[in-house]
DNA sequence: TAGCTATATTCCGATTTTAGAATATAGCTA
DNA sequence: TAGCTATATTCTAAAATCGGAATATAGCTA
């Protein structure tokens, strides 16, 4: 039975960072630790679509999450064990920094706040 | 109507590399220049299956071919201007090395030979 | 020109991916 | 405990992806 650990990794690794949404995502982590709310609220997807790209991402070993109460706070892993997953998360401090849905991403970000979404 | 360009392009370069028959193609060009039927030999997939991969990593900017004939020789691009390209290029020099699969087909490579192939 | 051959393209079915609605779960608080 | 809320999971439909068979094309050679 042929397993190809290595290669399998490796392409789950770029599939993670095959689509837009998370790519967004990483990059808003890459700003700051935000919760389910906010990159829901930041992308303008249905919260069951921004739970299962964040699942696939932590999968992928590109982000973690830290529990407090309800509230589930994502954030990018330290360093990463994965050469892939460390190799691109340094490339993502440069690249796409001048994708200009990625500029209005990051520039509305200060404004995204699970107090204000929530409304509290 | 918006565009972004830049992500589009991102998205293309990582989709690129999220297939393993295509990582096997990128990964095998970086040891030499090879021709469609050598490299559907070497991959044991179909003619029309492996001419789809190629250009698709065509258009995703990794490759690159040269007519001889009825030969079509594919080889990687010398420096790339996209630097998503030039990046995972410059890592698939090392990345994989140690895969069962990719060890493998690498070995196999000298014997793989359009003469032999074509039976000439 | 006729025919052959290497590659590209088209067509189609199977599988995967993505999205949102509905539902389940976990953990708070009254 | 009862109910509320943030998130996860399940279900379903639409779109994208991948494979191979069939066909088209390009460029050789007799």
């Amino acid at each position: 039975m042929k397993e190809n650990k290595k290669m399998k990794e490796f392409i789950k690794v770029m599939k993670a960072v095959s689509d837009p949404m998370r790519v967004k995502i990483v990059k808003m982590l890459q700003v700051k630790m935000m919760c389910v709310c906010e990159i829901q609220a930041a992308l303008g997807l249905a919260q069951s679509s921004t739970s299962k790209h964040l699942k696939l991402l932590e999968d992928a070993g590109f982000i973690t999450f830290h529990k407090d109460g309800l509230w589930v706070n994502y954030s990018l892993v330290a360093d990463s064990k994965s050469p892939y997953v460390a190799s691109l998360l340094e490339n993502f401090t440069h690249w796409l920094e001048d994708d200009e849905d990625i500029i209005e991403l990051l520039e509305q970000l200060p404004q995204i706040d699970r107090k204000i979404i929530r409304g509290l």
